[in-house]
DNA sequence: GCCCTATGTTAAA
DNA sequence: TTAACCTAGGGCT
């Protein structure tokens, strides 16, 4: 699943190919066909995050709201004048892998015959894009928008986003701040790798009550994911190590084993300090964090 | 083919 | 706390 970052790549991709454009709206699979159907033929605004929420603006007031889960995938494909044909969304590959423009080469002849699994399939001019196994995959008003968006903490990859909104929600509660981290009410678009990568940096134990960090390490806790999460837009992966971690590698073409200090690097020994890195279920889903450093 | 896993979330128990 | 849901790929037999 993609993180926060995936679904702010997806926003500039759809800002970047559909904006403006009106486009065609069906659903292959059969699942979205009365939502599919309040979109089709009409023109595409824009398109925004929220946390793991995309929202696409249509000019008839209505928004398509796009959640991946773990599994949904956004493929786009179409003509030269249609940028960046790419796929983002869960990982079919070892490491997250958004593929870019060479994958898609030649004159474009129209959108593939979609899948049997395809949700949604949005078709403009020049190009299409197909939506797989998402979560949430619906149309809502603008109240809704606002109401969906109520539910969400700050985003640290918006602008308007407020940290303080976090640090308060974080400071009231005893629960450990590596469920914090992931709870999208207090803080949205980190997931489980942002989370477990922001700790070990910050040399924060994740068992820790959140109420008892102190101001400085929720601040550093804030920027560091804003920090890893720009680091993810702009590269289409989630990159944690810093350069020196990883000699000669540049960060575009960072192996897994390269990529991530803990995450998925249980048994293996910290590079800072030795101790091997633990793994455990905490909350349904896999906390990685080193013993030894993290306190 | 079968089993497992995954960057997620919600509802039920 | 558990189960359910959404899908595809990899490793195994």
């Amino acid at each position: 699943m993609p993180e926060g970052h995936s679904i702010h790549r997806l926003a500039r991709q759809f800002n970047d190919v559909f904006a403006g454009e009106k486009v065609a709206v069906s659903s292959p699979q059969g699942r979205f066909v009365d939502g599919a159907a309040l979109l089709d033929g009409h023109t595409i605004i824009s398109a925004f995050a929220h946390g793991k929420h995309l929202f696409v603006n249509f000019e008839n007031d209505l928004t398509l709201n796009v959640h991946l889960g773990i599994y949904g995938a956004w493929t786009f494909g179409g003509d030269d004048q249609f940028n960046g044909a790419s796929s983002i969304g869960a990982p079919r590959t070892i490491g997250e892998k958004e593929r870019g423009t060479a994958e898609v080469s030649g004159e474009y002849q129209g959108a593939p015959e979609p899948k049997a699994t395809v949700r949604t399939r949005i078709v403009s001019e020049h190009g299409w894009a197909d939506l797989i196994g998402p979560t949430i995959c619906r149309v809502l008003t603008p109240d809704e928008v606002r109401g969906v968006r109520a539910k969400l903490g700050p985003d640290p990859l918006n602008d308007d986003a407020d940290p303080a909104s976090f640090y308060r929600a974080a400071s009231k509660t005893g629960r450990p701040i590596g469920v914090v981290l992931m709870d999208q009410k207090s803080i949205s678009g980190v997931g489980n790798i942002f989370r477990a990568e922001s700790l070990w940096r910050q040399k924060i134990n994740p068992f820790r009550p959140a109420k008892e960090l102190d101001a400085s390490e929720l601040e550093a806790l804030w920027e560091d994911n804003k920090h890893l999460l720009h680091i993810g837009v702009r590269v289409g992966r989630i990159i944690t190590t810093e350069p020196d971690d990883r000699p000669g590698i540049p960060e575009t073409e960072a192996w897994p084993e390269h990529a991530n200090y803990v995450y998925m690097h249980h048994g293996e020994p910290c590079r800072r300090c030795g101790s091997i890195i633990r793994v455990e279920e905490v909350a349904g889903r896999k906390l990685y964090w080193c013993p030894g450093c993290q306190h």
